[in-house]
DNA sequence: CAAATTTTTGACCGATTGGACAAACGTTAG
DNA sequence: CTAACGTTTGTCCAATCGGTCAAAAATTTG
């Protein structure tokens, strides 16, 4: 055992290729869905031919499995960062921050997961009520801890932490609806700008006028 | 003129049926989106055969752009009753509490609106940046006036509004991630009310723990 | 009733789909 | 050089797609 992954062994030629697939896949993937998109469209988008493509990946889901393994670690890797050391606002406040900065600069990977959701999630399931479900319920009983010490208002954990996913997605999976609503102006790059100070103070301080 | 509209006259048994397809049509546009699903899917579940179905559509972007008309309206419709008579925060909780009713009971309608705006809304374009962006710039200046008179603290109307859509929206559309995350449990029929209860204390209280 | 009209269906079509395969091409080691 | 191996492509295939069409069946009309 000299490399020490179960990986299967690549030459640099394919991971390169490899690579370029995934990503063409998911530029088509992420706007068409699954089954909306072709595995023409996928191999004209890396720039080979269909049955190149299909030397590297033999099947279409194979494509689509691949991306959504490496996309939940990522996704994920704001929440995992939420721990109870320093202050529980500044912390719900910088998650926050950076879930809107993941839609800003991710918006094709927040588009290939909101697609397989909102199809029923047929194809990772599992890994939503195992390891999904772990993290949530983990980072939960920390954000308990925090309302019972009186650090945050009591709430429901769970469903603030949807809400959290809910506004800051909504950013990249909705934002052809944003900038359409927003217009050309305001609609702009300084837009994610806006929703920043705009959640920042929902989450901190809601609707009620100070008193 | 007798009937006053100038809808094409239709029998008894082609308003039955093209109600059947279009019932059908939600059901399978709604999971698996336009071109995921097929003529032969919603024809079997309107109960069918195909060339039958296309007897009464003929083509499918019929069914689909039929189905898109009639869902604008009805979604829009809890925006549209907001307005300047009675309390600003009666009236923003119960916008929100109507929206979370709607991705409650309508389901199938949210997750259609989703697929169609996560594929860059191909059809509904000119809705948005038309009809819709009027409405929510309408309403944007009705929640301007309320922030100008102190009746709720000052923000953006627009990602106010945004984030009431996002929230709520979410449990429709992500609704199989929201039942595996709470579990058997907390992911019965009461996450519903559990997800009212949050959204109004964090749209009207934020998080910051009472003074 | 019978004629006219509407509704339903089986058979079919061209285009597109995911995928297979063998042959050709390129690269590298001896 | 040549043999071995990795890479690329043209061609082909069966299945599925959206949609057509003529004829049969059902319904409405007189």
């Amino acid at each position: 055992m000299t490399t020490g992954t179960d990986a299967p062994r690549r030459t640099r030629i394919q991971q390169e290729k490899r690579e370029l697939i995934l990503e063409a896949a998911l530029e088509v993937f992420s706007t068409n869905g699954f089954r909306g998109s072709t595995i023409d469209q996928i191999a004209e988008a890396a720039g080979m031919s269909k049955p190149n493509l299909l030397y590297y990946f033999r099947r279409k889901e194979d494509i689509h499995e691949t991306l959504m393994q490496r996309l939940l670690d990522t996704w994920l890797a704001p929440l995992r960062e939420l721990d109870d050391i320093g202050d529980p606002l500044t912390e719900l406040r910088s998650y926050i921050r950076r879930k809107l900065e993941m839609a800003r600069d991710f918006p094709r990977e927040s588009r290939l997961f909101a697609n397989e959701i909102l199809q029923g999630a047929p194809r990772i399931m599992p890994l939503l009520a195992g390891e999904l479900k772990t993290l949530v319920d983990e980072k939960a009983a920390v954000i308990k801890g925090w309302m019972r010490a009186g650090k945050i208002a009591r709430t429901d954990p769970w469903h603030l932490i949807f809400s959290i996913w809910a506004t800051t997605q909504h950013y990249a999976d909705f934002d052809v609806q944003v900038r359409a609503v927003l217009g050309p102006n305001r609609g702009g790059d300084g837009r994610f700008e806006d929703a920043a100070r705009f959640l920042e103070q929902l989450f901190l301080e809601g609707l009620k006028p100070k008193g």
